[in-house]
DNA sequence: TTGTAAGCGTTATCAT
DNA sequence: ATGATAACGCTTACAA
């Protein structure tokens, strides 16, 4: 309500020194800026962003897309938009959400508007439409996750084919030849949500390289795993894994853990377990579990600060794609075993001599 | 990039022109109006909404006050928040995030630079800076929540007395004298989360004035909960509780629901179990529980279609303060059960005669 | 039915 | 060191 010409006034200067004042931009003397800046407090005087945008001043607003797809409750995906949140607040900016399902309209509608000075991609699946669009934003965008096209648009994410082979050789460097691969969420793998489809992939490409054997749990329906089953079939498997490479959420975990304990078999004594492309950070854990995270924070500052190095210092970032090298964060849940002779060749029906797994833990 | 100058230009008529055809406010000839939107998808015209908004046009953006206090990962309030941002957008809104510590100050910046058209307040604590400040906003402002003082600041709720009051009668109404009290997280209470608090209250008032027996938990840690204990406790508890009234999440729940069914308690046969200002729809929950719901769907949508009165209608909220009654779901987890007659005597170290619960479900 | 021009609250250029 | 004023892109009162 009270502008820059109300300050003026009371300050008995000229609109134009008050706005100097306020930005710093030529020499004031001490004593008009003092009594600015006392009557700026008084009256509470901000300025009109709209008004500043206008004459090309930045707005600190971004776009930060997360389409809503289905269900809302997917506290999956929450981590990054808070992250990114965080990171934008740290440096200043404040972040508009857009979460409705066309969300390439809602961007170039927010772009073309100039409602804000950039834009991040939250939650990018394999195909994006958003990402395919880029070139019709009129504003600098980043995109957290990599789709297989990234064309024109800067993108920022875990390098999920070095953390497939990450996982499988670490596994395979301990003995391990038979692995149980834990599903994520069905859902995730029909959006094909961008990492978790090719972390699925790039594992079992690896372990097919490496002569290790990867048995698929069922599918994971949402909210309908039956741990329980999952413990049973694992001990019914010939040979019996000696890993579970874990794709799922930290629920699914802890009652797996809770089953296995049931079970009598001991982490990671009877069978190791190495989650990859989690987040386990902040959910409860009945047993600290070895991973390869998928690093939200990292990857929410590293964007942020690609995508305001457009905005604020004009530099082109289409070209830019990062792939941040993943990293295995030993909680103690894998151990080291003696490969069994049979497990490379075919299983035949007989029972095979399976190597009780016992060593030091890594 | 493209203004209402270039559409008047290739169109061949004038600016106001233009913005006539765009706004509806006058009468066009059609073939004018036609050319004009012609040219508009043609040069994928958007104007702009930093001069449409000097010019006194709304912004169509709502500020969402969600401090973030703490852990990030508090999927309890992400609903709120999301629900709030749907509601938005269906209003033809979008929403722009607050998540710094320092909310007022957040809100008092945004509101007076003109930035956004109205204010909403989530996660309100029973005493809340954010509610007390509220006349110094510009814009409009309403909060989910009801703290202890509303002041000025039109609120919407649940109403948690009488959500109390209703819990303990429907478990009184059903024979129920002796009930444990399963405590949310700890947290909840300690930031003095609105309804988490008063809620607790409420039960305990209104069980007191019932003669119902109500015993507390422990602790419930946040991510350190031993189920298990609570079991065991539970049964060691003379007179034995007949249902467990819970205020934690479906995580707990979960875990409760398995470790009563290992020790042989049928819910709800051998132990009745009421879930009351929690939030299951989404969550997987083991078995279906009988619940007082938050609704967050329902409040956001009351609070985002006051917001919009004010804002679009100018109509004046600050003296709203608007109550939503509680309502039962009923899921099958209470049993009535025939009341103990020691049960409302005091409890002497005799082993009461502990009326075995068994009747038709509820 | 359409055009002209004032004005919204700032910043920046030009004077002084 | 400070002041007057044009310009930003749009909406709308007023004129034609």
């Amino acid at each position: 309500m009270t502008g820059i010409k109300d300050v003026a006034k009371a300050a008995g200067v000229s609109v134009s020194t008050v706005s100097y004042v306020l930005s710093g931009k030529r020499a004031i003397s001490g004593k008009t800026a003092d009594k600015v800046m006392e009557v700026v407090r008084k009256l509470e005087y901000t300025p009109d962003a709209s008004a500043q945008k206008m004459r090309g001043l930045r707005n600190r607003i971004l776009a930060v897309s997360e389409p809503i797809r289905g269900d809302i409750n997917e506290a999956k995906y929450n981590a990054y938009f808070l992250y990114t949140a965080w990171q934008a607040k740290n440096a200043g900016y404040d972040v508009l959400l857009l979460t409705g399902e066309n969300a390439v309209d809602d961007i170039q509608r927010v772009t073309r508007s100039n409602m804000v000075d950039g834009v991040l991609l939250l939650d990018v699946v394999e195909d994006d439409d958003r990402v395919a669009q880029v070139d019709s934003y009129d504003k600098p965008c980043v995109a957290i996750g990599y789709p297989a096209d990234r064309g024109d648009c800067a993108c920022v994410d875990i390098d999920f084919a070095a953390a497939g082979t990450l996982a499988m050789d670490y596994l395979y460097k301990r003995g391990h030849r038979d692995v149980l691969l834990l599903r994520d969420n069905e859902r995730d793998y029909e959006r094909r949500s961008g990492y978790v489809v090719a972390l699925r992939r790039h594992m079992l490409d690896r372990a097919h390289e490496l002569g290790v054997r990867v048995v698929e749990s069922g599918k994971n329906e949402a909210g309908r795993f039956d741990a329980a089953a999952f413990v049973r079939d694992l001990k019914a498997m010939d040979p019996r894994p000696t890993a579970i490479v874990n794709q799922a959420d930290a629920a699914v975990v802890n009652m797996v853990v809770q089953e296995l304990d049931d079970a009598g078999l001991k982490v990671p004594d009877d069978i190791s377990l190495l989650s990859v492309g989690t987040f386990f950070e902040n959910d409860l854990v009945r047993r600290p579990v070895t991973e390869i995270p998928v690093m939200p924070k990292l990857l929410c500052a590293k964007a942020v600060g690609l995508l305001l190095s457009a905005v604020e210092d004009g530099r082109r970032i289409s070209a830019s794609g990062e792939l941040i090298s993943p990293v295995m964060q030993d909680h103690g849940s894998v151990a080291t075993v003696i490969p069994s002779v049979a497990s490379t060749s075919d299983a035949t029906g007989s029972p095979s001599p399976h190597t009780s797994p016992r060593k030091k833990r890594t």
